[in-house]
DNA sequence: CTAGGGTTAG
């Protein structure tokens, strides 16, 4: 380098262009050093032979060091000194106002380019899709199809992560045609983003099957869809191809095990969600907050709570995740009972303590709180208050509630309701029929039924597990596919009998069809979470913890059950159902019997 | 010069 400066100097010193060497060439050497603001001196003592030399080496080193003020006064030397850009500078510029998240500046230096090339629209997109702005991003690509520019492999993988977000799948498919016509869906990038999109708009189908014809894999595209998998609570299928990429040989990194550790939430796997956090810490893998809010989900969700805590009062940073993650564990353990302090919170967001007024969702944490405390007509008065029209969340929640409490009316109408706006969701129809059997209104439980029936929703069947030496043994209602089946059935007999002389009640409002009160009970004794509980007294030794799962709601009358099992064979039982936990020692459950 | 995958929430 030394020599070469020599040899310029020595053949350009008596030239009249002899300013690349006295002045740019210090500018560049300034910028390389980091010496910013000297170089900056120098450029205002110079007019337009400041070239394209040396505004690329200014505005590089205000790029790194992302300052804005320097490079707004590299752009206004150029404007100044009636400099004209040619596209690869005016591209920099636009980068440069992107990265410092001046979108406007970078939009106007892109609209004010007299000739774009695919990378200054590939780059103003890019910058809109990683801030958010997906629509702003799909606009630009649309602006770039009109006028003639050829999208790449860089535009392709970027544009079609804003697809979802802003404009569903419908686009997403005509990108994907132009992709397939121009022969990149075989290139890694563009095939994880295509995946991810499917995906995220659920259809996990067609993103399996892009991912399996990618000519190659990589850890991102793994991740993708495992992350798919997950997202959409498929948790085995993600275990699966978290499997796979170990044995394709690849290592996971911190957002492959984010998005593991979603899945091993899902099936409340302890061990392995352990396992997966000594990976993380042996690998000494970067600790971002992703990584960490979504242990703390982990350990929460898999009844670990005082873990989840530890983590969470060690985080250095929290996010607005990091918070909720945690709030939620406490309040599904049943450590919530904060009615009034939440009634508190909102009353003062009225009164505009807090900066923000009340929105949709805040209306509908109260919702919520109120309906499980049993404040049914309170929740139901708040619902008519909101400011905007109540979401099938709300509604949901609220309905739930009333199937807990037993609140027939309320429950009737907001069903009626809940029905019309989300006619798909089979959840609605069985919770409204299941407050119907309650009341003993048999012909309305049947009159739901066949609208579910003409609707033709099914309902995810419920089932429970239990983890026993690596397997996890799944049990229907009434099973006849569990190879111990007959020893679990035998099991069950005995102990229904030590049950009601502690004082087991069956609550045959729980059972759904019009039957005499001994098929009743027969049925009761059938569900899926009595079957997984009974198989753990049989497996496991005296005194272990016997802890279950289940994908839907546990029902009454097997919480009940689970309470007087604890207190009966001297175990502690842990059970998880689709929103909640219930640790129940000697006879009392942790939540409290408040849902 | 420009690129893909991520955690919570009834």
């Amino acid at each position: 380098m030394f020599n070469l400066m020599r040899l310029i100097h020595r053949s350009f010193s008596s030239s009249p262009t002899n300013y690349v060497l006295q002045t740019i060439l210090p500018i560049s050497q300034l910028c390389s050093n980091g010496r910013l603001q000297e170089a900056l001196l120098e450029m205002a003592m110079l007019g337009p032979e400041m070239g394209f030399h040396g505004y690329d080496a200014l505005l590089n080193a205000c790029l790194d060091k992302r300052a804005l003020r320097d490079g707004q006064r590299v752009h206004a030397h150029m404007i100044k000194t009636r400099y004209l850009p040619a596209t690869y500078l005016r591209t920099r510029l636009l980068i440069f106002y992107g990265k410092c998240d001046c979108l406007e500046d970078a939009r106007k230096v892109l609209d004010e380019m007299p000739e774009k090339n695919v990378v200054s629209w590939t780059a103003m997109i890019s910058r809109y899709s990683q801030t958010g702005h997906s629509s702003e991003a799909l606009t630009v690509f649309a602006e770039m199809m009109r006028s003639d520019g050829k999208p790449n492999e860089f535009t392709f993988a970027t544009v079609l992560t804003s697809c979802i977000r802003a404009s569903g799948l419908g686009l997403g498919k005509q990108i994907h045609g132009l992709i397939v016509k121009w022969n990149y869906d075989s290139h890694i990038f563009v095939g994880s983003s295509l995946l991810d999109m499917y995906a995220k708009a659920g259809q996990i189908k067609e993103a399996r099957e892009i991912f399996e014809c990618l000519p190659e894999r990589d850890v991102v595209s793994c991740t993708a869809i495992i992350a798919g998998y997950a997202q959409l609570g498929l948790d085995e299928e993600a275990l699966e191809m978290f499997h796979r990429l170990h044995s394709e040989g690849m290592s996971p990194n911190y957002v492959t095990y984010a998005s593991l550790l979603t899945a091993l939430s899902g099936l409340a796997l302890l061990d392995h969600g352990k396992q997966a956090h000594c990976h993380v810490l042996r690998r000494e893998l970067p600790f971002y907050a992703v990584l960490q809010n979504s242990l703390i989900d982990m350990y929460s969700k898999c009844g670990n709570l005082s873990y989840a805590r530890r983590l969470f009062d060690n985080m250095p940073e929290r996010t607005a995740i990091s918070w909720n993650a945690m709030l939620v564990g406490y309040s599904k353990h049943g450590h919530g009972r904060m009615e009034d302090t939440g009634l508190n919170i909102f009353d003062g967001m009225v009164a505009g303590e807090y900066g923000t007024k009340p929105g949709t969702e805040h209306y509908g944490c109260i919702v919520d709180m109120l309906g499980r405390a049993g404040r049914i007509d309170e929740a139901f008065e708040f619902i008519k208050r909101m400011p905007s029209k109540p979401t099938a969340g709300v509604l949901g929640s609220l309905l739930g509630a009333c199937r807990v409490h037993l609140s027939v009316d309320i429950g009737e109408s907001v069903g009626r309701r809940l029905i019309e706006i989300e006619p798909e969701n089979a959840g609605n129809y069985v919770i409204l029929s299941n407050l119907y059997a309650s009341a003993g209104r048999w012909a309305d439980v049947n009159n739901v039924r066949a609208m579910m029936m003409q609707k033709a929703v099914t309902k995810e069947p419920g089932r429970s597990w239990i983890q026993h030496e690596q397997t996890l043994h799944y049990f229907h209602a009434n099973d006849r596919t569990h190879p111990r089946r007959e020893e679990v059935l035998a099991k069950m007999k005995e102990i229904s009998i030590k049950m009601k002389q502690a004082g087991y009640v069956p609550d045959l409002s729980c059972v759904l069809y019009d039957v005499d009160e001994e098929q009743k009970e027969k049925m009761l004794l059938g569900h899926s979470e009595k079957l997984a509980l009974t198989f753990g007294l049989i497996a496991t030794g005296e005194g272990i913890p016997i802890r279950v799962f289940k994908n839907l709601r546990i029902c009454v009358d097997c919480h009940n059950f689970a309470k007087i099992f604890s207190k009966v064979f001297e175990r502690e039982v842990s059970l998880r159902d689709k929103n909640r936990f219930h640790q129940i020692v000697d006879g009392i459950c942790s939540c409290g019997d408040y849902w």
